[in-house]
DNA sequence: CCGCATCCTGTCGGATACTG
DNA sequence: CAGTATCCGACAGGATGCGG
C-alpha cells in the first residue's frame, strides 16, 4: 500500500480478532457517530500536545471554533469521561480541561489517522486533481 | 505519553516525527475535516470486510443511510482516490464500489479506534451515567 | 438497479449580547 | 474569562418521483 511501512504497524493476532468481529458493530457505530462530527476530532487532537489547557487556550488552538461549539463539544466530552473538567472559584474565573486517560487512549487510536493524513495527503490531492479534470472533460 | 504502550505499538522515532510535527497540521485537519461528518467514517468501515461491494449492498450494511447521502459520500470518497467505481454497462445495470489501497490504509487507520471503541464503550456509558447522576442532582 | 433532481425539514453552528 | 441565551441563516439530509 505505502512503500514506507511504519504508517501502520502490524496488528497483533489478538486485536485482529477484536478488529473485525461483528457482533460489537453496534458499539463501534455508537462511538464513531458520536465522535464523527465537525469539532470533537479537532478537539481530542489538540489535546495531544497539552493534556491540561484553560478553555481560551483551546479556542485558540482549535481555530476557527466558536465559544459556543466548544462548549458544547467540551461538554460532550466530558460527559463521556474523555476530558475532565476543573473550576477556579478566582476571579476572574479559571477553568481548566483535562484529558482523561480514556480520552487520551482515543487520542492515541486517532493518531493513526493523523498519520495516515500526513503521510497520503499528496496522495489525495492528486486523485482530487484527477478527478475533476476527467469530470470536466466529461462536462464537455 | 502513555504509561500502558500495548494499545499503540511503539513508534519508530521517523513516525514520531511525523505524528506530532506542527507544521503538518493544516493538512491533517483537512483531511478530518473531510473525514468526519455523519457517514463516511461508517462506510469506509463497512469496506474492511468485503473490499468491493454493489451499491445496495453497501446501502444495506451501512443501516440507515439514504440512497442519496450514500451516492454523495461515495462520489466524495471516490474524488479522493479512497474508492473505486465500476460501472458495468448491462441491464439492470450493476456498479460496483472497490476500496483502493489508499482507502485500505485510511480503513487500518480507523481500525485503531474501532478497537478502542470496542475496549472502551463500558467505560464511556458508565461515565456518561455518571455524569447525568450528577447533573440530575445539581439540577433539584 | 443505480442515481439524479426536486422539495422540504430539522438541526448545526455562527454572531451577538448579557451574567458572574 | 467562562458560560448562557437568543436569534437566524445555511445546509445536511430524508422522502419522493423520474430517467437510463
Amino acid at each position: 500500500m505505502n512503500p514506507d511501512n511504519n504508517a501502520v504497524p502490524e496488528l497483533t493476532p489478538d486485536a485482529e480478532a477484536v478488529c473485525c468481529s461483528a457482533e460489537n458493530e453496534a458499539l463501534v457505530r455508537e462511538i464513531l457517530e458520536r465522535v464523527a462530527d465537525r469539532w470533537t476530532l479537532l478537539v481530542i487532537d489538540a489535546f495531544e500536545d497539552e493534556r491540561t489547557m484553560r478553555f481560551s487556550r483551546l479556542q485558540d488552538r482549535v481555530s476557527g471554533i466558536s465559544q459556543k461549539m466548544l462548549t458544547k463539544t467540551l461538554r460532550q466530552l466530558e460527559r463521556d469521561g474523555l476530558v475532565h473538567r476543573t473550576v477556579h472559584p478566582t476571579v476572574p474565573p479559571r477553568v481548566e480541561y483535562t484529558i482523561t486517560p480514556l480520552g487520551l487512549g482515543l487520542a492515541e487510536a486517532l493518531c493513526g489517522v493523523w498519520k495516515w493524513a500526513a503521510a497520503n495527503i499528496d496522495a489525495v490531492h492528486a486523485a482530487r486533481r484527477e478527478f475533476d479534470q476527467k469530470n470536466r472533460r466529461e462536462a464537455a
